[in-house]
DNA sequence: TTTAACATACGAACCGGTTGGTATCTTATT
DNA sequence: AATAAGATACCAACCGGTTCGTATGTTAAA
């Protein structure tokens, strides 16, 4: 049944929504000190109080904005994964598809507010840390599945660690954005990756 | 002959050495913007007055910072190739010795300044991401200079291009220190690094 | 009419940076 | 060698603006 009742003019959720994608906005540029609380409420188009209404303070954001990315982030790699009958390895290729996808989305940088926070915060802001160090191990954990389910597949015998060559490529990764946003060179990431999926099908065809 | 002289109250050299070294510790912590002036001062025990005779403003004792960090890091590496004549693969496993023996500082955190700098300022502060450009970019014609030579040496038909695996191996690095900081893990930082160093072999090995 | 959702106004602490001044070191002149 | 002149090094106090956060409204929805 459609709802004919006029849009209310408060929208709580939305309010919310709004000022959380400010912040991921302006957090992916400039980091997390450097962004303040006014900054976020007038790229939101609103006021102190309406911030300090949905948000305890400027930390309850900044978690709530790793949390933000970390479900972008899963949302997007679960493509990967999501034919449960595929093979593993394909999802492998595919997941390095969608990493190299996302390095050449048009006039969007290559950058990740999880590494972004970790850099800034990790030896200063625990919880903070603690937030980053769980969306690091969500992504590990989804790899390193694949990976294990790939070795058993095509290399039973191949003698490496799914969860140690996870973490390897995670930090590729992190690295990979970083210096590609530092040199301003979105193809230095994408020949990164390639050369890392060269590597997992080399570990992976020694059968 | 001992002097006896009493030492001067003041010397600027090592004022602004006091200086520098106050914002490598509290930047190497906490990021650029998280220091503040006072901080600097606070550490080095001197007051405001002195900070601004020796530095214009922040961002000199910033763009200081980095340099200095390259510079250090530059004399570290520099290990791996001061003896001339020396098989370049083997350079290169010391190479990557010294980078594990970075991991393995006492109380010391694993983790790099020109990175921490990239990611805080790459897209909101143009000279500050140039500056760190130009020590990644050190870093990498080293590496890619060692590789090209044992390249040259032991597979010369290998297809491989030294650059690439320079920023690869960069890229792998930078990643390493940022997941390994997060994580509060220095063994997962020597993990990939062995696992390069292994690849980086292989690659050699196709004579 | 009660309550949730927002706005306004404000405050204490702090930010990078400047000021005016003093102490000390260097150098040219004698 | 003594000293005068000037440059350098440093300090304490201060400045306008900004920070996060709060106290107190006002308005819309239930």
């Amino acid at each position: 049944m459609l709802n004919f009742a006029p849009k209310p003019r408060r929208n709580a959720a939305e309010t919310r929504e709004r000022l959380l994608m400010a912040t991921v906005q302006l957090m992916l540029r400039q980091g997390y000190a450097a962004t303040t609380v006014d900054d976020i409420c007038r790229e939101a188009g609103l006021t102190k109080g309406s911030f300090f209404h949905h948000f305890e303070n400027k930390e309850a954001i900044g978690k709530a904005t790793i949390q933000w990315w970390g479900a972008f982030g899963t949302a997007l790699y679960a493509e990967a994964w999501k034919e449960e009958g595929r093979d593993p390895l394909e999802q492998l290729r595919h997941f390095f598809g969608i990493m190299i996808g996302f390095t050449e989305r048009e006039d969007q940088v290559c950058t990740c507010i999880v590494g972004m926070m970790s850099q800034e915060l990790a030896q200063s802001h625990p919880a903070m840390r603690e937030e980053c160090a769980r969306q690091l191990e969500l992504w590990t954990t989804n790899c390193a599945r694949m990976l294990a389910a790939a070795k058993a597949k095509h290399a039973p015998d191949a003698d490496f660690d799914p969860e140690a060559v996870a973490w390897y490529l995670n930090s590729l990764w992190q690295g990979s954005m970083l210096v590609g946003k530092t040199e301003q060179n979105s193809a230095l990431i994408r020949s990164n990756l390639r050369m890392a999926l060269a590597w997992v099908e080399g570990l992976l065809s020694i059968s």
